[in-house]
DNA sequence: ACCTTGACCTTGG
DNA sequence: CCCAAGGCCAAGG
């Protein structure tokens, strides 16, 4: 993973609005989209190693799982800015968190 | 080149 | 809801 590729991976989480979240395939199809590579687990490698100068706990597996091992901190985040999360409080609830960038503002 | 390891995803039982 | 299997991409031994 070159820094173009990282780069353009916390660029787009710092996009994503208090109260919404990303899969990290749904961020990787974003990312891949515009550099023509990478997939799920190269986003979650990403995020392991850089997430924490950007809003990582936005980012979360396609079925509302928080990031392994952040777990608490993520969930206080998530509840403080009114995240919607499924019945049990533990994970998102990605029907209606899931968020998407609009196709203008591209570079 | 082969195998292993990941903050992954989807499907099927 | 949990688990296993297969598919996935890239880095490192």
């Amino acid at each position: 993973m070159d820094d173009e590729y990282v780069e353009s991976v916390l660029s787009l989480v710092e996009r994503i609005p208090p109260g919404r979240a990303m899969a990290y395939g749904a961020v990787a199809e974003v990312v891949g989209a515009r550099l023509g590579r990478g997939g799920p687990r190269q986003v979650g490698a990403v995020m392991a190693a850089f997430g924490a100068s950007v809003p990582w706990w936005r980012v979360v597996t396609a079925s509302g799982r928080l990031p392994p091992g952040r777990e608490v901190a993520a969930l206080r985040e998530l509840v403080a800015e009114g995240t919607p999360l499924v019945t049990d409080g533990t994970r998102v609830d990605m029907r209606h968190a899931s968020w998407r960038p609009s196709a203008d503002h591209e570079h």
